[in-house]
DNA sequence: CTTAGGG
DNA sequence: CCCTAAG
């Protein structure tokens, strides 16, 4: 251990618990953080001791063993639909609850995780008891952190940063930072997953997550200081005394994704810079939304130029924060593929129109449980989409219609099943339908078609 | 989670 | 199809 680590040591957790609370009241295991091998790659000895020849404490595991990680028949990191699914946890076919929740939903929630602007995932551990996390410095080291969340948690949303800090000259303030500490990450991979893929895996999430915006937070005492127009003198950063206190973080920008996530549990959405929940002194309005970015850049900035300036240290997690690019776009659509286009069949279109006819037009999830129960790709949003392009085509001209060509007798119900529905407010309608209704095109129609029910 | 709509 | 605000 760093001579001074009991010190760094709490001195950290005040940070954390700091920044749990900034983050929305979310609340780290202090229990784990005593122990997190984490911690020792973050703590590492302020230029200013003496006796600082600190090494980084590299992070206990430099590589991962396969026994912690989870493994998984099949792997959550394919978020994909395609290929006729069937590979999901929760399949069909061991699908004996009637339950709601169409499995597919379940991907979808993944998928959710992965492009949500919320970072926070916070799994419990069910599948997830161990979770990667990369400490940069200098050589980026996996390692495995033990948590022991029980009803949601942790993992704030940030960063936490690490800096080391040392007064040189009278009206300057120096900064090195040693090591960022990137979002807790939760991969998941096959036992039978190669190391190589593992490396990749993990450098994707990273470089997801550096290239993906991020913000900084600078951090004093542990807490969040937002006014961005203060000096470091008047914010008390410029005295030798006060260096020790500060810190610095990254946070995930909101339109950020994080790469491979093995999540089960719902996330506690969680905006990045939820603050809300605490209404800490003054300006509680995040730096995001105070001309956030141009803030943000700029404190970028000058904290990789004084970084530099300090040849000791150079702050690898910075420079490679400068090199890597940030695009979002392109990233993300690596890692979240959209879903593999399948259109309808005219067959399903049957079936979807039947549906309606029954059940109207604002009970989709009934409408899916109705008749794409097993249609695990076709999820009550899709159903209901398709919906709207059916209406759609069968008011256009048959020229101008696409794709498998939908019978011109189910377009005609679409628009009947439409209009009745439009009239008399579908949603309202009981949710015990016992009757089961059918809309039988008419003729006479004010505008061709009126819709007629049935008992059957 | 569902709906309802815009993108 | 995706994304989301609402409920």
């Amino acid at each position: 251990m760093l001579g001074n680590s009991g010190d760094m040591e709490n001195g950290f957790s005040r940070h954390l618990e700091a920044d749990a609370l900034e983050t929305g009241g979310l609340t780290i295991d202090n229990t784990s953080n005593l122990k997190d091998p984490m911690d020792l790659c973050m703590k590492f000895p302020a230029l200013i001791n003496s006796e600082n020849d600190v090494k980084l404490p590299s992070c206990r595991d430099p590589v991962p063993k396969a026994s912690n990680l989870r493994l998984m028949n099949d792997s959550k990191l394919g978020i994909r639909d395609d290929d006729d699914n069937f590979s999901r946890c929760n399949k069909p076919g061991t699908k004996p609850r009637a339950f709601r929740l169409p499995s597919r939903i379940g991907d979808r929630r993944i998928r959710k995780l992965l492009t949500s602007k919320y970072w926070k995932v916070a799994p419990k551990l069910k599948d997830c008891e161990l979770s990667k996390v990369a400490c940069l410095d200098g050589g980026m080291r996996p390692l495995y952190r033990k948590r022991k969340i029980s009803n949601g948690v942790s993992m704030s949303s940030s960063i936490i940063g690490h800096q080391a800090s040392f007064h040189s000259k009278d009206s300057h303030v120096k900064f090195s930072i040693k090591s960022f500490r990137i979002p807790e990450i939760f991969i998941e991979v096959p036992e039978t997953a190669t190391v190589g893929s593992l490396k990749r895996t993990v450098m994707e999430a990273v470089t997801a997550i550096l290239g993906g915006g991020l913000r900084v937070g600078v951090l004093r005492h542990g807490k969040k200081v937002r006014d961005d127009n203060r000096t470091l003198l008047q914010t008390g950063i410029s005295s030798k005394e006060n260096l020790d206190t500060l810190g610095f973080t990254l946070e995930p920008s909101p339109v950020q994704a994080p790469p491979t996530v093995c999540t089960e549990d719902p996330p506690i959405p969680l905006p990045c810079d939820s603050t809300q929940l605490v209404p800490s002194s003054g300006n509680n309005i995040d730096s995001n939304h105070e001309s956030g970015s141009s803030h943000t850049d700029k404190l970028a900035d000058k904290t990789l130029s004084d970084s530099r300036a300090l040849v000791p240290v150079p702050p690898v997690c910075v420079e490679a924060l400068a090199v890597v690019p940030v695009n979002q776009k392109a990233r993300r659509s690596e890692l979240v593929q959209r879903r593999t286009r399948r259109p309808f069949s005219v067959l399903e279109v049957e079936a979807l129109v039947q549906a309606v006819e029954e059940l109207g037009t604002g009970r989709w999830r009934d409408v899916k449980l109705r008749s794409f129960e097993n249609a695990d790709h076709r999820t009550y949003v899709d159903l209901k989409d398709k919906w709207k392009t059916l209406v759609h085509t069968a008011k256009i001209a048959p020229q101008q219609r696409r794709g498998e060509p939908v019978p011109q007798e189910l377009l005609d119900r679409v628009l009947a099943a439409h209009a009745y529905w439009s009239q008399h407010q579908a949603k309202q309608h009981g949710k015990n339908q016992a009757a089961v209704l059918k809309i039988t095109e008419t003729h006479g129609g004010r505008n061709g078609v009126e819709g007629e029910i049935r008992l059957f």
